[in-house]
RNA sequence: GGGUCGUUAGCUCAGUCGGUAGAGCAGCGGACUUUUAAUCCGUAGGUCGACGGUUCGAGUCCGUCACGACCCA
């Protein structure tokens, strides 16, 4: 057998071990025969279509397909492997899934078996053969060639347990894409899901148009956040990351584009937990001539689609709790819900900033002298209602102070035509009849500005262009904001935003 | 920011009262022509997260730090 030649086995990771010594090897003789990293296997055929079409056992018994040979080029990665003397098992994986691999010394030629068993779990390689079906049922290809495309240096974690430590799952997501499947399976559905999204957008009768508008912002603005800064060396400006694309959504519906959307990516520069990342993915939209009652409709019709489609089911199991997107979404006032889970609230005081902020004492909430009534009302629901609302709950009609770019009510002054839905204790959507009284938003700016100045470091900035859109006129527009991550969440039944975002931010490895 | 837990072989994990580091898988050598986590025989593999302390002696006890998970703010 082969001599190990460790000396001169260059090292080329700080965690360099044995195993990886050992393939760099058999890559040396690869490259000495000239026959390393070819790049001209063509595949025509797929795991996942394979064992589709072949489902069927008493359709396709082992001598109905022996009856209709059909040969097949594959190529996949070796995620297991059962020697058997002169025949061989392999389990290779491909994009659609998995099919077994049969390998016969007296079918492949004494040399080539000789090659494949010194090929390792994690060999990319590609395969042509005929379908068959082994003795015990599996479906298999019967291997009339083999090649050895990419070897894979480091071995593939235990192949029962899988990748445990959930840390290196989220560093080294290529590695588990591989092993598990529920991860894989997790990032179809949000693909799906997102796809879904933008086709029922854009179809009839909702005629929704994609767009993009800038991620880089001079004013940060659309939300209360803290944002992340950098700066432009030619202009020689600060320019921070977006924390939303409202503003700019609004102008496109000042020009005439009054059914937009934006599908893309947000940053806040705030804590990582399991339900925040830094960067995170909104589904924003404007309909000119809505309401946010039209707009709650529209959230609940999303939703309802998104899940009867791309899960088949509107009945979703989410950390433990049992959720139905199927019937009509509860409509919840702010202030009836406080006043109903706070018996010790009487209705006069709802709107008595002293009244709420004792009460909001009581509750271990932490009054600043800048509160008002709106503020320290929706501080009492986050501490007492938030976590109770596990069906879809539109919670609706939030004070103006805590809404700055929301139009304010016609028949309740204080309070706007705003909705917030929360699934499962999470909040999944934001929406409003959108404020389009420039001066009224001129007057908000500036008291987000004073809130700035009095130290609210999450206060926005008075943003003089969008204030010139709103003169030259938006018209009466609803608008709605959707965590897409929370949405995949949901809808995946995942309890960890990491868990539905392929790279979630970590801090870098020591 | 606070609390709890974790970090041991490439992977998954044991490690008792402080006394020379263990298993399965993967690897390597061998047997095996229909396996399903194949099986069987043999074999090699360790900076016990890092640093410091206590001790005759530390994977184990104490402290600090790093990274992560969960819960709370």
């Amino acid at each position: 057998m082969t001599e190990n030649t460790h000396a001169d086995t260059p090292a080329t990771a700080a965690d360099e071990n044995r195993l990886i010594a050992e393939r760099r090897e058999k890559l040396k003789a690869l490259r000495a025969q000239g026959i390393a990293y070819p790049n001209d296997f063509k595949v025509d055929s797929f795991a996942g279509d394979l064992q589709a079409a072949y489902e069927d056992k008493d359709t396709w018994s082992a001598e109905a397909i022996e009856a209709a040979p059909r040969q097949v080029a594959v190529a996949g990665r070796i995620i297991l492997m059962r020697g058997q003397g002169k025949v061989s098992f392999v389990q290779m994986q491909d994009g659609t899934g998995r099919i077994q691999l049969f390998i016969h010394q007296g079918t492949l030629g004494e040399d080539a078996y000789n090659a494949f068993k010194r090929w390792d779990l994690g060999d990319i390689v590609g395969a042509t053969g005929t379908i068959m079906r082994t003795k015990t049922g599996e479906l298999s290809i019967k291997v009339e060639s083999i090649r050895l495309l990419t070897k894979s240096l480091r071995g593939l974690p235990d192949k029962h347990h899988g990748m445990a430590d959930v840390e290196q799952r989220y560093r080294q997501r290529y590695v588990d894409l591989i092993v598990t499947e529920e991860a894989r399976r997790t990032f179809v559905q949000r693909s799906k899901i997102v796809s879904h999204v933008r086709r029922w957008l854009e179809a009839e009768p909702r005629r929704f148009m994609e767009v993009e508008t800038p991620m880089m912002h001079v004013i940060p603005g659309g939300a209360t956040a803290r944002p992340f800064v950098t700066h432009h060396n030619a202009l020689d400006i600060p320019l921070f990351l977006r924390v939303a694309p409202e503003l700019y959504l609004k102008r496109l519906t000042v020009g005439g584009f009054d059914r937009v959307y934006e599908i893309n990516r947000n940053f806040r520069n705030e804590g990582v937990s399991t339900r925040h990342n830094p960067e995170f993915t909104m589904l924003e939209l404007y309909q000119a001539y809505a309401t946010y009652h039209e707009i709650m409709d529209l959230t609940e019709g999303l939703i309802r689609s998104a899940a009867a489609e791309v899960i088949g089911n509107t009945v979703i199991e989410w950390d433990g709790a049992t959720i139905d997107v199927g019937p009509a979404f509860r409509r919840w006032r702010m202030e009836d819900a406080v006043l109903e889970l706070n018996p010790e609230i009487k209705p006069g005081e709802l709107r008595d900033r002293e009244a709420m902020a004792a009460h909001a004492k009581r509750l271990g909430i932490q009054v600043k002298p800048s509160y008002g009534w709106g503020k320290l009302l929706l501080e009492i629901f986050e501490a007492t209602v938030e976590h109770t609302l596990v069906q879809p709950t539109f919670i609706t009609d939030h004070p103006v102070e805590v809404s700055p770019l929301a139009r304010e009510s016609d028949t309740d002054k204080g309070i706007t035509d705003r909705f917030e839905l929360f699934i499962n204790g999470k909040e999944i959507a934001n929406g409003f009849s959108e404020l389009n009284d420039s001066e009224d938003q001129a007057a908000r700016f500036q008291a987000q500005v004073d809130a700035k100045d009095a130290g609210d470091d999450e206060a926005m900035h008075y943003d003089a262009d969008y204030i010139r859109a709103l003169e030259v006129g938006l018209p009466p527009t609803g608008g709605l904001g959707v965590g897409i991550d929370r949405l995949v969440m949901l809808l995946t039944g995942s309890s960890s935003i990491r868990d539905v975002l392929l790279f979630p931010t970590m801090r870098p490895e020591a």
